[in-house]
DNA sequence: TCCCGTTTTGA
DNA sequence: CAAAACGGG
């Protein structure tokens, strides 16, 4: 039998500094076991998707490092958490397994049986948050419920935290051996985690992961943009948000750690209202488990969602950004080929997609799952249903968004057209959010040919505002 | 975190 | 006559 040891479990919590549950294994003097398992077959758990794959990759090869650099070592698993999990600790001889929460009913429910299951094994299984400013069950509505409405959240969340300061990261780590008679750990690179689809994904960029690529990213967001974040975050083609979504999400920093560095200023109120979305969607989730394939607003469950043949060639025109409509394919192309989608364009092609094309928000919910860097359950689900209509305080549903005005409004310049649709580059700004008004001079100017080297619109904007407005009154009727 | 047709305002 | 304000989806 090796020496007692205390085991920490990775998940979604990949960072040493403000990592609660870390402190406690590094206090607790016992050798670290440092462990992450990629699961993709415990039953309910999402499998994550090709452009999260990517990035997790990179996010463990930063914390890799940086337990390194204090004496740990983090080691890899490939399979069910719940039956490698106490494999592991049984043969490392771990009195206390840490791990830091997460809220998705799979998520919650797999921790509950392996806690029973180390706990019959005599071990202490210790999970604590460490990626919300207050647990979703903290947050209750004065008739005692879940929050559905997210201004009355926030000032309750708000109203309930005076965030301790972020702890610091622990300067010791004494890493414990990987036992003998645990399954074989992997080299991360065995975990293949980079898409097997040839070269999608070779071109994202690969700005600095992990807890330092974070800190550096909040620090340049703060002294530079935070203070213009409410006039420009709207902005496709201006870098004026915080960029941490996909830091996040793998817990590369923590909101306690943004809240504590961000100063009082009302550019800063405003991106942490943003926080409080990411918080509202957990809330959400956890007390809605079936968010990210149920509608949230039963109502919609009569929705008249189009599942002919057309609709069928709409949805891939759609992902590759070949819907005719200059905005909403400069961002899909941007999410294709960064893995990132600015947050006005996500809300943009998510209403195209739900409203123009009269498409089901759960097609448009799974492609960016597997195409967004950041995808979250929480996040990813919560917002397709906002957008959808369907949502918790969701957007009424005649909020439909004219891709036309919204070009002109937050891409004037069309710099963030051009970008992802050089083709397009060429024609002026008076037409280039909407190529297909061109004058047949202008287009052969810019060497465009409508219908050939940029598509015209798959449906036209009066049509499809009208058809979904008339689908809303009928599901209503 | 909207759009659009219509009316009103004001230079 | 253009811009602002309004009301309804």
């Amino acid at each position: 039998m090796p020496q007692p040891c205390a085991l920490v479990w990775f998940r979604n919590d990949l960072r040493v500094s403000d990592h609660p549950t870390l402190a406690m294994a590094a206090a607790s003097g016992l050798p670290l076991l440092c462990l992450y398992i990629l699961d993709a077959e415990s039953p309910g758990l999402r499998p994550p998707g090709g452009a999260s794959l990517w990035r997790l990759d990179r996010a463990l090869a930063a914390l890799e490092r940086e337990l390194a650099s204090r004496g740990g070592e983090l080691h890899f698993l490939r399979g069910p958490a719940e039956t490698l999990l106490p494999e592991v600790a049984r043969a490392a001889n771990a009195q206390r397994i840490f791990w830091s929460r997460r809220y998705s009913g799979a998520e919650i429910a797999l921790d509950i049986r392996l806690k029973q299951a180390l706990r019959e094994q005599g071990r202490e299984a210790y999970s604590c948050n460490a990626s919300l400013l207050a647990e979703p069950w903290q947050v209750i509505s004065k008739s005692g419920g879940a929050f559905k409405v997210f201004t009355p959240f926030w000032r309750a969340l708000r109203e309930k935290i005076a965030p301790p300061p972020p702890l610091p990261a622990p300067e010791r780590l004494s890493a414990a051996p990987w036992p003998a008679g645990a399954p074989q750990s992997l080299a991360r690179e065995a975990l293949r985690l980079a898409p097997s689809r040839p070269n999608w994904a070779a071109g994202f960029p690969d700005p600095d992961a992990g807890e330092a690529g974070a800190r550096k990213r909040l620090g340049e967001f703060l002294d530079h943009t935070v203070e213009h974040y409410a006039t420009n975050r709207d902005r496709l083609d201006r870098d004026a948000t915080s960029r941490l979504s996909a830091h996040l999400h793998f817990g590369e920093i923590s909101p306690r750690q943004i809240i504590s560095a961000a100063p009082p200023h009302p550019g800063a109120d405003k991106f942490l209202a943003e926080l409080g979305w990411r918080e509202f969607s957990c809330h959400l989730l956890y007390a809605n488990p079936d968010l990210a394939w149920r509608n949230f607003n039963p109502r919609f469950d009569g929705f008249p969602y189009r599942a002919d043949d057309s609709a069928q060639k709409d949805l891939p025109a759609w992902r590759r950004g070949e819907t005719g409509y200059p905005v909403v394919d400069a961002a899909m192309r941007e999410l294709w080929t960064t893995g990132f989608m600015h947050n006005r364009a996500r809300m943009v092609v998510a209403s195209f997609l739900t409203k123009h094309l009269l498409i089901d928000w759960r097609e448009g919910e799974s492609w960016f799952w597997d195409t967004l860097i950041d995808a979250d359950e929480a996040n990813n689900a919560a917002s397709w249903q906002w957008v959808a209509g369907c949502g918790a305080d969701a957007a009424p549903y005649f909020r439909i968004f004219n891709p036309v005005l919204q070009g002109e409004k937050f891409d004037p310049d069309g710099a963030y057209v051009r970008a992802h649709c050089p083709e397009l580059a060429g024609l002026p700004m008076s037409c280039l959010h909407k190529p297909w008004a061109a004058p047949a001079s202008v287009l052969a100017e810019a060497g465009l040919r409508l219908g050939e080297t940029y598509p015209r619109p798959i449906v036209d904007h009066d049509f499809a505002r009208r058809r979904a407005l008339d689908a809303f009154t009928m599901m209503t009727a």
